[in-house]
DNA sequence: TATGAATGAGCATTCATTCAT
DNA sequence: TATGAATGAATGCTCATTCAT
């Protein structure tokens, strides 16, 4: 029972577990009910249906991802390649809680057809893509950058189908020290521009 | 001798359009009843459980997959930069089938963690793997070309997962068109050896 | 606060009487939600199975066979062998409720070597031993009273197995008979005591 | 597929102990089927329903009872003191098959109300009586003699009541001590009858 | 005679949701 | 606001039985 903030972002956080753990169709509203200490009544007060409650979470998982990976980006005070690193290895991290994967692609694959959560998701998906071009617009053009993080996530996603079936990290490893190392090996352009600005 | 009411092929064909549809939790006994015509206790006839019936599911998926996609990187009368885009081509193709994305990425999201169909769905992805690869050993060593493999079919399946959010096969053709450039820009190292063992 | 459609007293007493009529596992949960007047999601709202329900209903039927039959063998207000006849009595009149004869025994026989009840089950007819002994007790020393009257409930539990196949009430009436005539034929210790004790 | 008299009478046995150990209810065709190494419906092939199946086995079962305990009453080879405790104790090492009980209380407690085997079981109950009455016959009148054979055959059948439900042996040992020590301090009737008829 | 395939009804249990208090 | 009680529909699975071959 939310009743203050700080218990209602323990059970968004509890709920994301269990939906992370076992998927969206195979958690049933008892379950998070354990998980939260709520009745199942409660939820109800709380969230009018299954669908909108996971919208919430759909929600708090972004700002947590926002906060925990994504701030990487912007954090100004570490150089380009560190934070590159940084975000890659919290993304992997997180991959690894309790082995579950990532929780959009999860969500996604689950009920993409659906079309359920899709708006969500896809919002997800761009903004994580946005935040990691912005550190690839260091060493690529705009619309280069930005493929080139899609593409990094997409290889991301396909690391963890499979970690997920096999429990190996290194798949996840590995990704992280090749785009890392394929990232270093581009020059920085900023470098380029500055001389250039100077220059003139 | 066996009156049956549907022929097997077609019988796991239609279980795997709804599995791939509605993925496993989210498909009933019910609705594949419904779908290939038979009784629920039918199913049970054939298959014991659910489960079961899901292992003959993929083993089904995998043999299509083989002789859809796999064997075009066997068949020789192609060269090889057109076996390899004739490949992604078919991938492609097939995660557009009623935008059901990858059967394998799909039921390895959802149920990965259950470690309920991860032996099979490992074998897969390897298999798939050493099938690509053996393309990629013509322009990379064994180690190489395995890893380059792997590489693209995790891209690929993260281009799945935006597609499938999306509905826009615009990701899908990207990758297409990327992977191919990228095999295309790579020399064969056929040649080299050709010449290597002509010169000596 | 709990609204229940029905009282739990009610509700077990329903369930008794078709259990006892129909056997547990003839019994289902839809025949139970007919005879209670629930859903059959509401019966595992009160008991998260079948078998903890019949558990309850064992406990409900040992609490009734308390104060109908046993009580009677505490009620000092009747001199002992009208104790001892009453309760016969008493036991026969339930086994010929409906014609279900013995509840504890049918259950006993049905589901005994499933190991599921025989824990309550033995307490009950222990209990039972225990009330019938306290009236033998007048007649006999401790360890024989004890004997005998488990003997004497053997006795009846066969008498009911005759009675439920043939449908004659004479076995079960010859049963009480025989029984109460051996009571009174055996001399009261508690007399002799007297006696002994008045002599001195 | 009893189509030799051998195979009949062995599937009948396979058949009566599942039943024994299951009870009538809970014993499903394919229990049956498992149990003979018969296919489903060729168990339909020999017995129209299951309840029929049922009866020829409860047929099967009298007449082992019948050659197993009943014989022992007419073989006037041993003095009628040895034939009583004989029965007793073959009745009770039948029970202890398995713990299974008395085949047929177990079935006339479960099926009783349902009238459906109660024929074929008050049969076998009175043929029990007639057959240990023929040993009474030398101690009590016939009519004492039938009425003490029920009496006897119904403490048995409480015994086993108590041994089913506890494990424990014992009680169906003191019943065999205790109705084997009633019968023998009853004193012989042959004896005077002889002495009568010679005196005369 | 024998059997694999099939079925409609039913099993114990769970679902997301509603409602009175 | 919070919850115990309730529900209709559905879950995976089993039942006794039938039927074509």
């Amino acid at each position: 029972m939310p009743v203050q903030k700080i218990e209602k972002v323990d059970f968004l956080l509890r709920c994301w577990e269990v939906f992370n753990r076992q998927g969206y169709h195979n958690t049933s509203m008892q379950d998070l009910a354990k998980a939260t200490g709520l009745q199942k009544a409660g939820l109800y007060h709380h969230y009018p249906t299954k669908q909108l409650l996971m919208e919430s979470v759909l929600d708090f998982a972004m700002q947590r991802f926002r906060s925990y990976v994504l701030a990487v980006a912007a954090d100004t005070s570490l150089p380009v390649e560190q934070r590159f690193e940084k975000m890659l290895r919290r993304q992997r991290r997180l991959a690894m809680l309790q082995r579950q994967g990532c929780f959009f692609a999860n969500i996604a694959l689950e009920t993409g057809r659906d079309e359920i959560f899709n708006k969500m998701l896809l919002l997800a998906m761009e903004e994580w893509t946005v935040s990691l071009s912005s550190l690839y617009a260091d060493r690529f053009e705009e619309a280069d950058a930005v493929m080139e993080a899609r593409r990094v996530i997409m290889e991301y996603e396909g690391a963890v189908v499979f970690y997920k079936i096999s429990g190996n990290p290194q798949y996840l490893e590995d990704f992280v020290t090749r785009a890392t190392k394929a990232f270093r090996a581009v020059p920085s352009i900023q470098h380029i521009h500055h001389h250039t600005s100077i220059g003139i």
